[in-house]
DNA sequence: GAGTGGTCTAGACCACGAG
DNA sequence: TCGTGGTCTAGACCACTCA
């Protein structure tokens, strides 16, 4: 026996699901709704809460409650020495870059293994796809690892170019670890990615080192949980015969 | 100005993180919290819903709200050929696994790369620690490729050693691609795991290939999102110069 | 100011668990 | 049966957005 809100939220659901309410459209108002199921307001709102932490649709106070766009689901590709977040490579991605001067402190000195308060820049990347934002990316460079010949970039170029840049800077050798969990965004997060703090992200801590074992950039990433996956490739070249635990 | 409930669910998230409610002990009724906290029902208990997404209680409808035991973080780590969920080594993992014969249809003849109703042997795999269920795991490996000689187990062995048995038969360079992604549960999941539904899960599909390409296993594994973490290590050793895209 | 969502109340009734 | 949580109501009032 399904529960009010469950019904009312799967009735929704399908219509979103079969284009009735079209992507960006707003719903009727919570009123409507409420009166159109015949149910009370805070009935209504529970049903949308679901919707929402499901990633159907976004809340905005004072304006109502909007369809997402569909989950064009983007690929993190591991492994690699850069950042490489698109796979509907259709998609027209704009990324917004900001770049600062800061010094380590907190977990960023275990992260990348260098004393409290030395010179670190950080890249502050934001992706969109359109009005959706896609990806939050925090990125930590030791300053002394920075050209710093080049002009620190101010906001026009993206990101992951930047990133790149200094990617073929760095030795060849050099061991990735990508530590991926789950969690509820921060507030912060949230409002940058403009999802709800009750839908989960999928935040990956990438750190690389050089062949001396250096940390030469510690990345925090950040997705909708509803808008991307995870990809890791393995290759097992060489048997490692027992290496077990 | 924080709300009632966000005001509520601090509170008590103190009141747990510094034990003052031990892990597995129960809450007080709602009825109790509410008329301590001089709220309505409805709102305590959206303080309550807090908490259960962030994973600190657990609702047990008819008996109580109970502190969830402390968030123990177990580590998946990628890359090898075996389920390697243990990190916090010291836990008295217990393993449960089921074993069925079944064919091959929907989403699972893509993953193995097999036709329609072509025979698989399933493995489903549940461990605990203590009372709480850590991981879901459904493995599934073309009969062919089992051992029809051993005498297919029961219940009794751990699901990991009979995978790793089944490891070393196989060619010994392979491929393994997991995906990594974050969802609801499905109210299976989240009842085997005794999770919120609303909690989010870290799901992995990890498939193994032999060096022919033969998909050799799919395993679906399911984690709580709030005590899993993966982490997955990449050593360039060679330079795979433009390699990018 | 009109319309929207956000929060909260003070109950009612139902469903589950344990004795 | 009793105590528990689960669902729902019919409002009230506040905060935000936009004309």
């Amino acid at each position: 026996m399904p529960s009010r809100r469950h019904g009312i939220a799967e009735d929704l659901r399908n219509q979103i699901a079969t284009c009735r309410i079209k992507a960006g459209e707003r719903l009727p108002s919570e009123a409507q709704l409420a009166a159109r199921y015949m149910v009370s307001t805070p009935t209504l709102r529970s049903a949308l809460a679901v919707l929402e932490r499901e990633g159907f649709i976004e809340k905005i106070h004072g304006k109502g409650n909007f369809v997402r766009h569909p989950l064009r689901k983007i690929t993190y590709v591991g492994g690699r020495g850069t950042l490489d977040t698109r796979t509907a490579a259709e998609a027209p991605l704009r990324v917004t870059v900001r770049t600062a001067k800061i010094r380590a402190r907190g977990h960023l000195t275990a992260l990348l293994k260098v004393p409290t308060s030395s010179p670190l820049t950080e890249f502050l990347c934001l992706s969109h796809e359109g009005e959706s934002p896609l990806s939050l990316a925090r990125i930590y460079v030791p300053r002394d690892l920075m050209p710093a010949t080049e002009p620190v970039l101010g906001e026009s170029p993206a990101c992951e170019m930047a990133v790149a840049r200094f990617a073929v800077l760095r030795p060849p050798s050099a061991e990735v670890r990508e530590t991926v969990s789950v969690r509820l965004p921060t507030p912060d997060e949230a409002s940058a990615l403009r999802i709800s703090s009750a839908l989960a992200v999928l935040a990956i801590t990438r750190v690389t080192a050089d062949s001396t074992g250096r940390v030469v950039e510690a990345a925090l990433l950040v997705f909708p949980g509803d808008r991307a996956d995870a990809v890791f490739t393995t290759h097992h070249v060489i048997d490692e015969s027992g290496t077990q635990g």
